[in-house]
DNA sequence: TTGCATTCATTACCATGATCATGTATATTG
DNA sequence: CAATATACATGATCATGGTAATGAATGCAA
């Protein structure tokens, strides 16, 4: 049963999707290629027809989340809106559709040269945007609180979510939000 | 084959040291609790006379190195010198003998409430270590810039340890280190 | 010293999951 | 419209890993 080309390419992204929900949500490990493939209401089987392997899959899901839209010049909101949304428990409680870095982040570092490549470019352009509106007069200081702003977001969600005291957790969220230089 | 109290307690011992290492190391999917008995020097077999589950493993493991010591208060380490080791390269390319939330973090936000329960305690004595030594006046000052500077070593950890790009890795540590409020 | 409880080794079991082989139906091309 | 290529479904294979059953050996208590 050959399908149309436009169904292919509508599969493959279902597949990149769903691959890429399941993973944030329960982990690369945990989520098999057997089950990806149901929900995106597939057969098991058809997988290798789209990809090589379950590596592939694991770096082609992470891209397509983390890349900036090709048309679209990557997101325009401000970096103090998307902090707020970020550090929120919403994010908190939704890992299945939040940022790659807190929820995959510790096996991300495990992973293939390709996952490593992916998430390398997705840092270097958010170290970038948040750089042009970080507080700070020279350049290399708008780039330090650009660094330390990232990693504190990255650490605090990581933290928030291992946290198993509510009240502790969002103490954690809000006090990492109210120490960053923006707005 | 019985074996004295003292062997016993040597056995789980090595057991709990193994196993904190490897997982660190590889992640706690990819390590097998055979692999674990034969790095401890047993078998297989034994384990379950020590535990009842990988998972009661692995909470064990994790709180066998992020307790504290029992008798010797704790790390007597300044905060500003803990930080240096913390964000040095050094541990970065160890993390088997590391920080767990850095290496382990973003699984352990998925395992089991015995695990999450252990990391919380850690996470609350972090804290209040760091608030005793935090800059700012007031108690709540410090204690926003103790979680905030947690927050940021271990999301600076997790970033340098995922970008394949050993400039920017170390950049992200000594950006990181410069902005926190120790000495 | 004797008997028992316990720890460990050996082995097996069973489920799971990644990957592959084959057949089939249909979109595509000429 | 005929021929072909291919995307998918089905089912199998093979390795792996967590867990359990069994037996042997020995520390420990009486």
């Amino acid at each position: 049963m050959k399908v149309s080309k436009e169904q292919v390419a509508a599969h493959r992204a279902r597949i990149l999707t769903t691959a890429a929900r399941l993973f944030r949500l329960r982990g690369f490990e945990d989520v098999t290629v057997a089950e990806v493939m149901k929900e995106a209401g597939l057969t098991h089987g058809a997988f290798y027809g789209h990809f090589p392997s379950k590596e592939a899959l694991i770096a082609g899901a992470i891209e397509w989340v983390v890349a900036p839209a090709p048309g679209g010049a990557g997101t325009r909101m401000r970096a103090a809106a998307y902090a707020d949304g970020y550090l929120s428990a919403r994010h908190r409680d939704d890992p299945a559709s939040g940022c790659t870095f807190s929820s995959l982040g510790t096996e991300a570092a495990r992973g293939s040269t390709d996952l490593r490549r992916v998430m390398t470019e997705s840092t270097r352009r958010q170290i970038d945007r948040f750089s042009a509106e970080a507080e700070g007069g020279a350049a290399h200081e708008k780039r330090r609180a650009a660094i330390a702003a990232w990693s504190g977001m990255v650490g605090a969600m990581v933290l928030a979510r291992i946290v198993d005291d509510d009240k502790l957790s969002k103490e954690i969220l809000a006090e990492t939000r109210a120490s960053l230089p923006f707005a």
